[in-house]
DNA sequence: TAAAACCTTAAAACATTCTTAAGGGAAAGG
DNA sequence: CCTTTCCCTTAAGAATGTTTTAAGGTTTTA
């Protein structure tokens, strides 16, 4: 994290611009957005290592935007909150956020915080099960950035392809995708008839994750169609 | 953890008993200590998860203590400050302190900011380790101040790569690491490929490392994607 | 009951990872 | 400044794991 950089959220400009001066001249890279909804957006496009949240804001509030957040990405959040409001604030923090400050506050003060909430993550260094990262299918968990498969908690090692349709299967979850389709998705080349490969794998799948291969949970058959997980 | 234990530090007793009565309510277990040199050596003997400490105490103040608290134990350490004391909340915030609270402070901030760092603490069911530089995996440790490697006690010799792919690996325990990514994350230079020095090197630290390379405990192969510490 | 769709199995073909050893190069020591 | 030692890289064959093929079996549908 050479330059870390912060989303600033709130709907009063000379606050943000207030934060930007300090923020700036402690090197960091910052991003603003007036409400909860600017801020999911941003989220989508652009890589933030801590938020500022204010509670009190239109269309979508801090806590609500929280509550969103945590349950995309794990990252540091700051509340802001307007004086003496300690109620809201220990609400804020049991959506989930990791620090708060109180309005109006000392700029270095709420810098102090920000490098203790960035000091923290980066000394913990923890990988933080993204539940982006995760799929789940009952007792069956795709974890698609480290390639794990875990039933009931056990580990179940799949090859590469298997894996490839597997994810691509649950991430789809419910839609029937047929033999050629497949193919196409995790060969990425085109599918010649009568090439029974992508069976093969389901079956080898089945047999690594079913009890019962024969009967399948997981993955099913659609007579005439494809295979879908439900 | 049950019930968390917290220990609170400060001179005067009036602000403990407050504090005991809110904290009390809330479920914990309660320790005191009138400065520093007696919270360590209640430390010592008792198993706390969370420290209060006041930063305005006898004998030995509170930045201080919570050095060398820091050296021995990780826990959360939340710092009390005279009210408007920025400058020594941020020195306090240095010194390794996880989060503070001004005087005169409303009680109930100070107990959801109490919730808000054990929450954090189970929440990342990190390995915490007990030294700020010590990574650990079973009995092999992994000094990387000093880059000292110790395998049941006895000194392991790395080489300065071997080091980095381990520490690597350690830091993000349980992720995979492709050969690219090594490559990339410990030479700092573009992968090509067909190279196999990574592979050769993690085949130097399980030599080292693991009483059987075959069968590796410390370092996982993921066929088909790379490579893990679990 | 025949045809079509799907399943199963095992072995051959293929790919990746492991291992070893040797040579080049950098750092340490004289 | 030369020698020695240690570290890094390269390369090639061995070992291990994966994917595909192909042939025969089973289930479903009409």
């Amino acid at each position: 994290m050479a330059q870390p950089t912060i989303l600033l959220v709130d709907d009063e400009k000379e606050i943000i611009d207030l934060l930007e001066i300090y923020l700036k001249n402690e090197g960091y890279r910052l991003l603003r957005a007036g409400n909860g909804i600017e801020a999911l957006s941003v989220l989508q496009k652009e890589d933030v290592d801590l938020i500022v949240l204010d509670i009190m804001m239109p269309k979508m509030d801090g806590i609500e935007a929280c509550l969103k957040i945590r349950e995309q990405k794990h990252m540091p959040i700051i509340m802001l909150s307007a004086k003496s409001q300690d109620m809201d604030k220990i609400l804020g923090l049991s959506t989930g956020a990791d620090d708060y400050v109180s309005k109006p506050f000392n700029p270095l003060e709420l810098v102090a915080r920000i490098k203790s909430q960035l000091r923290r993550y980066t000394r913990l260094n923890v990988q933080r099960p993204n539940k982006e990262h995760e799929l789940e299918i009952d007792e069956l968990t795709i974890n698609t950035a480290t390639h794990e498969v875990k039933l009931d908690g056990r580990d179940i090692k799949l090859t590469p392809r298997e894996f490839a349709i597997l994810e691509l299967l649950a991430r789809h979850r419910g839609t029937v995708w047929s033999i050629e389709k497949i193919y196409e998705a995790v060969w990425k080349e085109a599918y010649f008839d009568s090439d029974n490969t992508v069976m093969v794998h389901i079956r080898k799948i089945r047999e690594k994750i079913e009890e019962n291969p024969r009967k399948p949970k997981f993955i099913k058959t659609v007579w005439g169609v494809g295979y879908k997980v439900e």
